[in-house]
DNA sequence: TTGAAAGCGATACCAT
DNA sequence: ATGGTATCGCTTTCAA
């Protein structure tokens, strides 16, 4: 239905190897005949195939874009940089949403390995071993999520974090809690870390309580969990939870912050929350457009291992006031 | 690097057109010979090759999936479905993220065709003639579009924003608002008629805002406007833009719902805004597994031309009350 | 039931 | 600067 190479070589009275070169190296020919094939290319409105291209050079000119949860705040604008960097370089982007599912994510990895050019895994639930096992066959590049060799972009959430104990020190905070998100994630494990590191530099109490999703539901859940612990601020895996978390307090007529003061990570709800919502920074469309450009470094022939860390800060509104007295 | 169909060949003795047919067409083998193939095949860790199939079969096995903003709370879980859908399909799936632009949107489409058996275009800002265009080339199946003779899936908030008014008028309002979205938008079309359509049926003033963005900040700004037009309630394009205006009205301290009544369209933010969004259901998880259910059909053979209408109704929370007195 | 061979639509090496 | 041709990996007639 499209018309072939051969049929514009046919129409432009050239050969097609002359067709194919006016397209991809223009300089190797007399610019008349260039000018011809386009003009008549164009006329019969050819557009070369990408899956013929493919098979003989063995470039794709595809990416995938692997996420945990699409609706998750956090990825789409993750998603929506790499979209549009992969753009500049005629990319198209192959979506994955693993479901928070390794199993699912594998199959992924697998169905599309052979037909793209490489992978920008965001939070991935992988085991090393398996990225590893991946990332030998294709370029890989991870988004929060650090292992030796492999391409990374990570956010760099401890500072972040860090300056959220301190804040919270500031205040007279000295029970805290940190609901945390997926076990299997890089940044969880990080931010509970740091967490862990300045409450414990500053002589804090620090509880962990397990939240069950990443997600507004989980935050709401461990919001019950929460008000036994007579903590008087939670710091949430992430903006969803944190966001939970407010629900969750509201409807168990706690007050924040006039009881407890909360603090979200990532920064994708803005001030859409009630009260608007302290938080650490994160940059996730930064992440997405150097995790883009990196793997596009690698596929031009760059050495991987490199790593870039995108710091954050604490952004504070209004979930965040002085601890309560007496308590 | 991958192993060919041929090596899988020499390694089980038999013939490439035997260990294709293993895979494709096992009916047509002996059962034995099927094992035997598939056991080597394992054994080399084959896959075949999704682009040499495609050049030879022009089926790709992919499709894809345009959205004019993957940041809108509204598409997340539209193109979560949709990916769920394919997969069980074995179909993988491109996203394309037009940004509200349409000449983007006809590049994504052109780059795409070549790969991909088909196209989900959700809420497409494409006239109907570009869209039957390209519909002309390969099958097309639209969500929140209507066009005569193409697959649609159509969230039906006419149901909805009916319900939505004739709410408004029992609570006593008088005089109403509709925020619009993107005028090329389909869904805006339909909701504004639906609220004209109402109004006039029981006799009501609606003034029309004219929103700049279908997002928290549109419906922020919009909020500005609505203060001066002494409405007592405003539907919203959109869920995002109801939230935006609960926080516009919130900075100029106006009070929802003792003020001004708030009704948003989508409902994909469930009870997370403060006060509880009162809202019009869609269901666009549906719709994206309706639409994929659909193009899986098409391209299995099916007529196009179907069109599925997904009901919707008004979910009350806290954003809607009894009309202020002596306004 | 299985094999041989002709494409599918491009690229790239080797000639000219 | 241009053309001829083998090749990429698989599917699919046509024969056997």
């Amino acid at each position: 239905m499209n018309p072939t190479i051969q049929q514009v070589a046919e129409a432009a009275g050239v050969s097609r190897s002359t067709v194919s070169r006016a397209f991809t190296r223009p300089d190797m020919l007399n610019p008349e005949t260039v000018a011809l094939v386009r003009d008549v290319a164009a006329r019969l409105g050819y557009v070369p195939s990408q899956v013929a291209r493919a098979l003989s050079t063995g470039r794709f000119g595809n990416i995938a874009l692997l996420v945990p949860d699409v609706g998750n705040p956090f990825f789409p604008p993750l998603i929506r940089a790499v979209e549009k960097q992969a753009d500049l370089s005629g990319a198209c982007v192959f979506l994955g949403n693993s479901d928070e599912n390794p199993e699912r994510e594998n199959v992924l990895l697998k169905r599309l390995s052979g037909q793209v050019d490489g992978f920008i895994l965001a939070s991935s639930r992988l085991s090393d071993a398996e990225i590893r096992a991946h990332a030998a066959r294709r370029p890989v590049v991870l988004v929060n999520r650090d292992i030796a060799g492999l391409g990374r972009v990570l956010i760099d959430s401890a500072q972040g974090v860090g300056d959220a104990i301190r804040h919270l020190h500031e205040l007279g905070h000295r029970r805290i809690a940190y609901v945390s998100g997926p076990s299997a994630s890089w940044s969880n494990q990080q931010r509970w870390s740091a967490a862990s590191r300045g409450a414990r530099d500053l002589g804090l109490d620090l509880a962990l309580i397990e939240g069950e999703q990443p997600s507004f539901e989980g935050g709401a859940s461990a919001a019950r969990l929460a008000v036994d612990t007579r903590v008087t601020a939670a710091i949430a895996f992430d903006d969803s939870m944190a966001h939970g978390l407010l629900a969750g307090f509201s409807a168990a007529g706690v007050d924040v912050p006039g009881t407890i003061s909360v603090i979200g990570c990532d920064d994708v709800l803005g001030a859409r929350t009630y009260p608007p919502l302290t938080t650490i920074s994160s940059g996730a469309d930064d992440a997405g457009r150097l995790a883009t450009d990196m793997l596009m470094g690698l596929l031009g022939g760059s050495q991987a291992g490199e790593t870039l860390r995108l710091p954050t800060t604490l952004i504070v509104r209004a979930t965040t006031a002085i601890a309560r007295q007496g308590s």
